[in-house]
RNA sequence: GGCGGGGUAGCUCAGUUGGUUAGAGCGACGGUCUCAUAAUCCGUAGGUCGAGAGUUCGAAUCUCUCCCCCGCUACCA
């Protein structure tokens, strides 16, 4: 068998501190949609995603609420995992910073990094609250009086402290990474952030960073002398190659550098700044690109538990469908720029273009097929200009898709697969196979090359949609008598016309979208 | 304050390197078919392209000034 391209995708690793909300919904869901488009074009592809579970907030979380800071990863972990299965998520590994060969690779990274002479031993200075036992930075804490400084939880006054720490040199690259920003304008994406980035931090000038942490217990243990543990982010970033056996797993050789981290618009830079460097110091090649999704906000407000205002995606996924809210997520937003929910857009996607378009399609198409040919695919007999008009619509979509795709436009993709919908709907007005068939015999022919190819035009839709909607593909896929898996097949076959084989028997099923009723 | 991104039909947005009557979807209005989830399909709607000035044979698209909105300016993940 020849070997495929790889292509390697991850998502951010989820801090497990909170419980999975729409935010981590949206980032999986697309980094799915990619991996899965992937896959239907011949690449071999490696999907990771996982859970970031240390640092201090979750030994402290863990703390009140009377377990173990893993015990209580644990559990959390769990809820994600559940979600990923109700939206159909199709990850190859599924990491953990806590997991043994993470930690492993942690500390080795730590000290390869250490052994090319960019990590030194330096003085932390910043401000601690004694009571809260917390360090503070100079942003956080707030003005007391006659010049004091505050801790802003307790408001008691804190005091300026110095700890002994492991610095990364992240300075020395500045240049370095300077260049390569220069020289590969795809890897910080989108490109409306991109100078935002670059002005703000990296021009001004790379500071080292303080990459262990005594005072925290809660982490992988760095391999110095000293007992103190390694900085979180340090630690997270690493999840990228520690999943695929870095420095010389198979995996690790066949899948790096990354294609791409989806990752979202908050933690953009430290995966532009810490991130590179880091494996600029340990000699280890940069990630291809590096995409920031923007946030969802409901009604043009910020999403906030003390608002009440919080989308709950799997409550919408269990009413509705996976489907569904995938569907929203991916064509209602594009990636890269804020998004907004609102009941009534959702309600307008879901009835206008799943029920109406894609839904009513399926279902008015198998409808006649059974009434006409008793569910059978008849013989095509001829080609005329509305037929070549389908053809001509649904063969430029894997060339377009696959450009989108490489851009992350989800949603560009997603109209391109409606225009093969909307010319099938039209397509059926034009011919009006319900007239044809009162012609009795005379119209036969005709009959059957319309109802061919209203078939061949769900077969394509199908597997256009399958990495957006790969529930709703299968049951089309199904439905037009299929017995295997439509996610098997490739995206190539949407640029053929004819495929789906004639005398095989349609299986209608229940419609595929039933409309929501206008509430109020 | 600094840096960045925007202001285009009622709403959400497209508008490549400046060039014929500025586009789509949704909504609205009118019409049509009847296979279908009262779905589809067709037509209509006329927005000073934030304001002003400039460059040009010609600008939503380039330059300048101004107004308004938003984001980033944290060793928290």
């Amino acid at each position: 068998m020849p070997d495929k391209p790889a292509f390697y995708v991850t998502t951010p690793i989820y801090y497990v501190n909170d419980v999975p909300h729409i935010g981590h919904a949206y980032s999986t869901v697309g980094a799915d949609a990619l991996a899965r488009f992937k896959r239907m074009d011949g690449y071999e592809v490696y999907f990771l995603t996982g859970t970031d579970e240390h640092g201090q907030k979750i030994a402290k979380t863990a703390q009140e609420e009377g377990v173990t800071p893993l015990q209580l990863a644990d559990r959390v972990v769990e809820r994600f995992k559940e979600a990923w299965v109700k939206l159909g998520i199709t990850y190859d590994r599924f990491i953990r910073t806590t997991d043994e060969d993470h930690r492993k690779t942690a500390q080795a990274f730590f000290m390869k990094v250490r052994e090319a002479g960019y990590i030194y031993k330096g003085q932390y200075e910043g401000w601690y609250c004694l009571p809260d036992e917390k360090f503070l930075l100079d942003s956080e804490v707030e003005d007391g009086p006659n010049g004091t400084k505050t801790c802003p939880d307790c408001g008691r006054p804190v005091e300026r402290v110095k700890e002994e720490n492991y610095f990364f040199a992240m300075s020395k690259f500045q240049k370095q990474l300077e260049k390569y920003l220069e020289d590969h304008p795809e890897f910080l994406q989108p490109e409306s952030r991109k100078n935002e980035l670059i002005n703000n931090f990296i021009k001004p000038g790379l500071a080292d960073v303080s990459i262990t942490r005594s005072t925290v217990k809660w982490g992988i243990p760095a391999p110095v002398p000293e007992e103190t543990v390694i900085y979180v982010w340090f630690d997270a970033l690493i999840n990228y190659i520690s999943a695929i056996g870095w420095p010389d797993g198979e995996k690790f050789k066949k899948f790096w550098p990354a294609d791409v981290h989806i990752i979202g618009k908050d933690i953009l830079r430290f995966h532009t700044t810490i991130w590179p460097t880091m494996l600029m110091a340990a000699g280890v090649s940069l990630p291809k690109k590096v995409f920031g999704t923007g946030y969802i906000n409901k009604d043009g407000k910020k999403m906030s538990k003390s608002l009440g205002n919080v989308v709950d995606p799997f409550e919408l996924a269990a009413t509705y469908g996976p489907d569904a809210l995938r569907y929203y997520l991916l064509r209602e937003i594009a990636f890269g720029l804020d998004g907004n929910y609102t009941d009534e857009a959702f309600q307008t996607r879901f009835n206008g273009d799943l029920a109406n378009d894609l839904g009513n399609l399926v279902s008015r198409s198998l409808t006649m097929l059974e009434k006409y040919f008793d569910g059978i695919i008849p013989q095509v007999s001829f080609e005329g200009d509305l037929e070549s008009r389908l053809v001509i619509t649904a063969r430029p979509y894997a060339g377009l898709a696959r450009k989108y795709m490489d851009n992350l436009e989800f949603h560009n993709a997603l109209i391109k697969a409606w225009d093969l919908i909307k010319a099938a709907n039209k397509y059926i007005d034009q011919t009006a196979p319900y007239k044809i068939a009162k012609e009795g015999d005379a119209g036969k022919e005709k009959l059957a090359t319309v109802m061919y190819s209203l078939m061949e035009s769900l077969r394509v839709t199908a597997l256009s949609i399958a990495p957006f909607m790969p529930f709703t593909a299968t049951s089309i896929w199904k439905q037009l008598g299929y017995a295997d898996d439509v996610h098997k097949h490739s995206l190539a076959e949407t640029e053929e016309w004819g495929k789906i084989p004639v005398g095989q028997k349609i299986a209608k099923g229940q419609a595929l979208f039933p409309r929501i009723e206008k509430k109020k």
